[in-house]
DNA sequence: ACTCTATGCGAAATCGATTTCATGATCAAC
DNA sequence: GTTGATCATGAAATCGATTTCGCATAGAGT
């Protein structure tokens, strides 16, 4: 807990030219050797607070999500924590819930701490990003929009609906339903929708709603309306699941009625990474978690560092990964 | 972004008073109005750097973790995070990839930001602590040892090991293997303890390490490991996964095989939250994640209250959940 | 030889909060 | 009525780094 001053003393030199040392800014070779022997001796650790203090400014950044749980998110994470690393800077992981409120406190500490800046996957809509932008934070949205015009990166999430679903049909399924997450949730809407298009250009006199069912983007949500779908008169006869977790919850239902896919068709717009299924039985759209991480945190990187062009959407595409009916 | 000097000139005060109000120290009830009055108008929220570089002490804990892509290790961090936010701390989460470098780059990062505690998963048994000793840090072990004298929170890894072990001896399996993580991590190597003497008692001219396979703690030294095992001249009739990741690989490669449990027996020290097996198929220990972070986060509350009593160790169970064999 | 520019470096200001210290006011006690 | 204790309050010091400013020295240009 050496201080800057401490390493002055030490090596005869002012604490600004400790400072100038520790960053890069000339100063002659002896003084330089006399400092570093200094800090090496009284083991001189700068003090990022401190620091930050004075700079106005730090090298962390606040990767905000809903579901630390997900692996997903966890995915995401690491894409992030990967490229951040490299420029030197750290991440802080803030979990929210999926709670506007908790959403709001990290958003907070993440001006108060002087943050350098934000990927957000937005817990709602309602995200209000009026203190951070006026406090000159650059933010970044991942996964959803935030109803600012701020760069982000998204998945397209109409077309993984619509591949995932027009796989089921082409397999031959012909009574599909869906399972998506909250109504209010963008990415959980626009898979629903995808799904939507391929059934009505399918049989377009169904009720499309009958088969459609809003829940959590978790595995309880998944089990549930899994199961309210086979309580049908007439059930479906394959399933589109709008996420990871919905997918694991839906085929665990059916594995347990013995309706193990491909006996009703799944696919899943997701990964399952701890599926302990045979991976070749059930259809996924892969989304790119970790490359939108690191997309995400690259262009955070590029405005931190000043650049001021127009806000940018990048979209990324899931990609199929058909089920292999025989294996 | 207003500053408490701009907010006590607004009200009358000086920058003193505006402190003691938000701080809880008498003011009279008129300055207090008018001083969250003046906040309210310019929108102040006092700078944490200041508050941090003042206090030498920020509300802010850091959980370092070795992979946060494992569940079990967001579970965990569940657990810390809900108990740390009640108490009006918020959690970092670092993510160290079991490497000693990133780990100890992330204690540096603690130091220098004045956090207030840490609670450590060790990627070895090597990571050095004295810097952070010395920083007055308290420090909270999880679920490994550390090789200091400090708080801690563990499994009973051996007797997780020995349970799994044993229920599927009871279950009439006879040739038990055990794959398990790297052979320096103590929860890895004490789980393959606790096989070892099942399997001593059991069958006690056998070369108990034929059976047994140190890998990493991943899903796919699961899968190695797991087709090592089934490629022997003699293979295992069931295998003890060390890990809930190590058990989904194992899984995934007997479930391609045709070898799906219970036709192979598996047991796995861990859960397996995003399984899409039928989950009573698989003998699971669980073990209490949530549990130990939050119990570890209790501790590391109590160590920043300035508790000095000596070092404890909190061992937790895991519980069995055996496999039903009819379903 | 003389000006001009560049460069190294120390003194001191600065970031924004907390906290110590000193002051003056209020009130109870004797 | 004096002493003493208590309390609200502001001025100023403080945390530890960065950075501005100004000075002194060295080297380049004519």
């Amino acid at each position: 807990m050496a201080t800057i001053y401490e390493v002055a003393k030490l090596a005869g030199v002012s604490p600004a030219t400790v400072s100038r040392v520790f960053n890069g800014v000339a100063v002659s070779d002896e003084k330089v050797a006399a400092v570093r022997e200094a800090a090496r001796q009284l083991k001189f650790t700068p003090n990022r607070t401190a620091r930050t203090l004075r700079k106005q400014e730090s090298e962390v950044i606040a990767l905000v999500i809903p579901d630390i749980e997900n692996p997903y998110f966890t995915e995401l994470a690491r894409g992030v924590e990967d490229i951040a690393q490299e420029a030197g800077f750290s991440v802080v992981l803030c979990n929210t819930d999926a709670q506007l409120e908790k959403e709001a406190t990290y958003l907070q500490i993440a001006i108060s701490e002087h943050m350098a800046g934000v990927i957000l996957a937005a817990a709602s809509d309602q995200t209000n990003l009026d203190d951070i932008q006026a406090a000159g934070r650059p933010v970044v949205a991942v996964d959803r929009g935030t109803g600012y015009d701020i760069d982000g990166v998204i998945m397209a999430n109409r077309t993984a609906g619509q591949a995932a679903t027009e796989h089921l049909v082409r397999a031959g399924y012909r009574r599909i339903a869906c399972i998506t997450g909250p109504q209010l949730i963008e990415t959980a809407y626009e898979r629903a929708q995808g799904w939507r298009a391929v059934i009505a250009r399918q049989s377009p006199d169904a009720d499309p709603d009958e088969l459609l069912r809003y829940s959590t983007f978790r595995v309880d949500g998944g089990r549930e309306a899994m199961e309210e779908l086979l309580a049908l008169p007439e059930p479906p006869d394959a399933v589109v699941a709008g996420n990871n977790l919905l997918g694991v919850g839906a085929i665990q239902v059916l594995t347990e009625r013995g309706l193990t896919p491909p006996k009703l068709g799944v696919a899943v717009v997701g990964s399952l990474p701890f599926t302990t299924l045979s991976p070749s039985a059930v259809t996924l759209v892969r989304l790119p978690a970790r490359h939108m991480g690191v997309t995400a945190a690259k262009m955070l990187l590029e405005r931190i560092a000043g650049d001021d062009q127009p806000a940018r959407t990048v979209v990324l595409r899931g990609e199929l990964q058909p089920a292999r009916s025989a294996d």
